[in-house]
Parts: structure tokens; sequence; C-alpha cells
DNA sequence: ATAATTATTGACACCGGTGACAATTGGCGT
DNA sequence: ACGCCAATTGTCACCGGTGTCAATAATTAT
């Protein structure tokens, strides 16, 4: 004790203080004018920015007060630098639905925030000859922390073996596990699509077209097998004829909503694989002047903004777009940790019941 | 000449080979390596890297060449260290819609892609009370190269006073010129208004209601500013009780479309300052049993995708917002250099037509 | 031919952190 | 009092670039 108070130990606070008034030109501090006010060295800052056991309480005590009096904040450049690796994790996508892509972002925002990370967005064309490429030099000369990867570039292996062959963490958001758990955050989509066919079976629709989503994503095929899935379990199955190509736009629906009205024997009932589609195929029946639902139910799939802007509001199964996010982020954060991630890895999709299924007209008719 | 062959000139092109025989473990070039394989000095390299004019031209094309062949990609951690500023753009937003921030983005993005520059985007609650301290926060550790700012986070001059403050560049995008005008983009909300309101009053509307948008956004005034500019040159002014406040969400337009069906008498057409509330208002129509356009027209502000959605699908006022995005972060890049900005920095929205706003019915029945 | 300029290039410190490893300190056993 | 060990802290090089200013080469002037 004695010997230490004569080996002149730092008052931190005054310490502090003084900073504060002899720096009137408002320079931000870095880590060698919080070394030299606490009288240690910088290595022992450094340790006590980096939460290290290695410190002695008091002086790590201390030194954190005065890096919050001082409003001291590592450098981000510098620190990567030195680590190799930045503080920022991308996210990666080629999705063109608004509203996925914002709710993502902010599930993943949910997380940063508190973390000191930042989110850096990279759109990108997954048809592109240089996509892979372009992808590669992104996170590596980023550095990039990790990577979070939606729909469908989430899909796409190269993309995969590129970030495993780098070293950066990911996070694919895919309909289906297509990687190791810890990587993936799985959306369920086919449950999804049980769950509107079962809603449209029990409100007794036998005649049900289909309109399948872009092929190249996953989803679009999830989506359709588990609506046949459920489907099936009524003894339904949709003939040929009443399955339609779309490609997830609301033009598509619009086109393919036109054809349904031509089908013969028509539909009572049709499933879209989301809710674009199916506010298109809301569209082509009222420019043919039909009323939904009484001339037919329309599911959607998502359940974004779009599904209740039109009329009627879509019937159409919930997709946890910002908690999918927020996921994926904690994954990401926690995917370099030596314990294993137990947190949850997939999302329940969820029907919504609004006003654009109903009994069929048939039905009616025949009470 | 002589003298200079003689001087052991280095072939960049037997480096470059060399350097990619002997680089079987994959690791990236650094400076380090460029300035060995060329025989020259990091220093030259950097000065390559930034087109100093400093190099002789020989030099400058064996060393871009040589960077070529072993695609060495200069750190831009590294790079942001010493130069005391990061190659990042900030996006600083408190917009709720989805449509509109990830346009903005888009645009951004067109123009960051080729420049080597990456968007951090930063969603904000304006509202918080520590907003203006978070901001700073994450402009100074991140050391941005310059931040966008979008309305309603553009109109706060606490915000920009703090980028001034710290010396950072940004641009603001707001309905009028808040700032000088290289600071600026100004989209025009008031001449929005005014085509909106000469659409309507040449279609014979008299009794016209409005929906204002959410005080706090200066283009909420702006936009009923120009329309009842509009009106006046028609000789309209709209009574008191046919405005109404709304906030800009399409629960709002729901509210007050309902109240607009109680108004005595009632407006033959509303003007919703976005295409939400518009939205909104189509869908209180719908509910109450009511077919627009015939019982109301409706126009409404933006033109973001819902617009399309509804039925009948909105005659609104376009805003060019990847455009926007894109000016934005054109102008941004060129903040620093010394050549007066000459660019465009406004832009001009366009009345768009479709199906939810018609001639009068009592105009009809005149005939 | 020599001095004075100008064009090119290099040496070296520094940006603000971290890693590897050495050094110091205090407590304990004997 | 002395040796040993764990706890704590410091030293120094390095991450991959840039700024400053000196050094060297090439040209031009005298």
């Amino acid at each position: 004790m004695g010997r230490n108070s004569k080996k002149s130990k730092t008052d931190f606070a005054a310490a502090g203080r003084h900073w504060l008034e002899n720096n009137q030109d408002g320079r931000k501090p870095t880590i060698n004018d919080v070394a030299e006010l606490a009288g240690v060295s910088k290595k022992t800052v450094s340790r006590v920015i980096n939460d290290s056991p290695l410190v002695n309480e008091a002086t790590r005590t201390g030194i954190q007060g005065l890096i919050r009096d001082i409003g001291y904040r590592p450098d981000p450049q510098a620190r990567g630098l030195a680590f190799r690796r930045s503080y920022m994790v991308g996210m990666i996508y080629d999705n063109p639905t608004p509203q996925y892509v914002v709710s993502i972002q902010l599930g993943i925002l949910d997380v940063l925030r508190s973390t000191g990370f930042e989110l850096v967005v990279h759109p990108c064309d997954r048809k592109s000859d240089t996509f892979i490429e372009d992808a590669r030099k992104f996170i590596e000369v980023q550095k990039l922390y990790g990577v979070i990867l939606t729909p469908s570039v989430s899909e796409d292996e190269r993309l995969a073996e590129v970030l495993r062959d780098v070293g950066c963490a990911y996070i694919r958001i895919a309909s289906i596990a297509l990687d190791m758990e810890r990587r993936m955050i799985v959306t369920n989509d086919r449950m999804g699509g049980r769950e509107a066919a079962r809603h449209l079976a029990k409100l007794g629709h036998k005649r049900i077209a289909v309109i399948a989503g872009r092929r190249s994503f996953r989803s679009s095929h999830e989506r359709r097998a588990g609506f046949e899935d459920g489907l099936a379990e009524f003894g339904i199955t949709v003939p040929p004829e009443y399955v339609l190509q779309g490609d997830y736009t609301f033009e598509s629906g619009v086109a393919l909503g036109a054809e349904i009205l031509d089908l013969d024997p028509p539909p009572t009932a049709v499933f879209a694989s989301n809710d674009e589609m199916a506010a298109g195929v809301l569209q082509a029946l009222h420019v043919a002047g039909q009323t939904p639902p009484d001339a037919l139910s329309v599911v959607g799939f998502d359940d974004f903004e779009t599904a209740t802007r039109v009329w009627p509001r879509l019937t159409t199964v919930r997709t946890p777009a910002r908690e999918i996010g927020t996921l994926a982020a904690q994954r990401l954060l926690e995917f370099n940790n030596e314990s294993p991630t137990d947190g949850p890895n997939k999302t329940i999709p969820r029907l919504i019941e609004r006003d654009s299924t109903r009994i069929p007209q048939e039905a009616l008719r025949r009470k």
C-alpha cells in the first residue's frame, strides 16, 4: 500500500479533467493519449478495450473511466488494419423486393447497432458474368467481418465457396438448409405453403391453381411443394394446366391472372407464391371487371406491405423478415465463438387471414 | 537510352509472372510486394495508385500493368488510416417507406459501384434524445468520406451543423434549398403539388379535399402549398374543413378516407400527399362499398410501387427517387473538387395519369 | 563544360491500433 | 533471505498505406 502510493499512482479522474481542459482544439483522443494520461503503455489500454482478462481490476476500471470521461473511441480502421479484418458486416442480395430488403436490413441493424459494427449493403446481379469475381473482390478488399446472404444469392454455392475460401464468416438465409446448421437461417417456406393449402382446402376449394415463382429461387419450389403437400392431405391435386409459371413480379401476376380467367373449368382459388404476384392477380380480376374474392380466392405469400394495400386485402403467409435479419445478425456475430451456437435458426411461417379468400361460390349455391 | 538499359530496367511483365508462380499460398499482394517486384520504392507505387503526376510515364504504365497482372488492390483501411478518412459513404435516414429507402440506395450505389466506395446505411430516429450524439459518433468514428441525408433528417439543422463541424462532406436531399447549392438536391415538391392541382382542376373538380403529410416533414408543407397554388390558378380554394392532417402512413389514409366520406358537401376529389395515404383512401372507399374513381378521384404523390398495386391504379406525381440518389452520390464524390460543381442538383416531379382520377360525376350529370 | 533547374524517386516517420514475447512486481514456500 | 510462479505491464515490430522532405537523374541555361 505504502509502496503503491509512493509509486505516484495515477489519478484517472484528474487526468481526464486535465485533458478536457487542454484540448480546446477538439482533437479526437487516440489510444496514445489515453495511455499517456493513464500513465500506462498503450498495450495496456488496448487490453482494456478488448476486455482482456490480463489486466488488474483497479487499472481496468480507472482506464475505463478515463476513456469514458474524455470520450475516447478506438479507430475501427486502425484496429482493423492490425487485426486484418474490418468491423463491417456485408449484406449481399439480389432480391428486387424493397419490402424484403429493408426489413432484413432493419433486422440486422437491430443487432449491430449496439455492437459497433456497421452494415455495408451490396446489391448485385447473380446473372452477371462477373458476379462471383465482384463479390470476392468486395469481400476481400473490405476484409468483411462477416456476410449475410439473402435469397437468391444465398443459394449460390460458388459464392459460399468463395466465402469459405477467403475465411469470411457468413450466414445464409434460405428456405431450406443448404449448409452447416450454424451457417443457416431456414425460413421453412414449405411449411408456409402447406398452411396456405390447408386454408383453401378447409374453405371448400377443390379446383385450385398455382402460380409458381421464379425458377432460380429455391423458395419457389418449396412454396409450391408445400402447397401441394397440404392439398394432398385433403385428397386434392393440382392438374398440370392449373400450374402457371410466374417470376415473382407483379407484372407476371397480372398476366397470369388474366390467363386464369380463361381456364376451363375455372379454378375457384389461386395460390400465388408471393404477394406481388397475388396483387397482380387481383389487378387482373379488377381489369376484367370481376370482384375477388367472389370470383376467385387468392392467397399470397410473404405478408409484405403490399398485402394490406390491395383490395381485397390479401390472405397470405407471413415471412417474418425483420426477425430473420435479426437472427442472421445474431448468429453471425457469435459465429466465431467457440461455444456451440444455440440460438434459434429457423422461423415459422404463419397464415394471416384477410379478405381475399372465401368459401367458393359453388359451395354457396349448393347450400 | 544506352544508359537506361544498362540500369537494369525492370521487366514488369516478367515480374508479374514470377509473382503468380511463386504465390501458391494465395496471399493477397500488398504495396510492398508491388514495389519489390517493380524494383521501386513503395512511395512510387503509392503515387501511381493515386494518379500523382510526379511519375515517369514509363514507370507508371509498367507499374499499372504489374498491378493488373498480380491483382493488387490497395487496402482501404490502411489507406484510410494514413489519409485520416475512410472510403465509405453513409446514408442517414429516418424515412419509413421501404420503396423510397431502397430506391435511393440503389441510385447511390449506381454511382459508387465503379468508384471503390462502399455504402454504409444508418437508419435512425430523429425523435430520439441521443439522435445527434449517435449520428456524430457514427460519422466521427467511421471517418466517413461523406454522408447523404434524406428527408426528414436532411432537414435537421443540428445534424448539418455537426457535419460541418466534423468537416465531413454531405449532401441534403430535400424539397427546397435549405443549404448552399452544392450541398443540396432539391426535389421541387411544390411544383409537383401544382401539377396535381392542375390535373384535377382541368378535369373539372371544384370541391377538393387535401390530406397533408406529417408536419415534421418539409415536403408535407411544400406539396400542400404547391397544390393550393395550382388550384388558385383556376380560382379554386380549399376550405379549412377540407384539409385533413395525416402522417404519411397508410393507416392515416384509411382513417381520413373514412372521414372524407362524411364531409358535407362531399368533395369530388382528394389530393393525398403521398401514395401510402392515397392507397389508404382507396381502401376506405372500398370498405365503404364505394367505387373510386366514380365516387371520388384520388391523387397521390411519389409514384412508388404501391401506386400501381392498388385498384384503381393511382394517378400520382412521380418523384424520381433512384435518380435523386444518383445525383446525390455524384455531387458528393465531386464535392471536394476545386472545380465548381455544375451537374444538375434538382429533379422535376411529373404527373403520371392512371385510373384513380376522372371527370366528376356532377359534371357528367350536367352534360 | 559547369551551374542551375526541373523531373523522378527514395528514406523515414507516422496514422492508431494489435501480436509476440520480455520484463517487472508481489506473494509464497522453504 | 532466496528461488519460483503467477499476475501484470511494457517493448518493439508490424499491419499497409501516405506525407514530408531530401536525394538523385535528366535538362536547360550560361
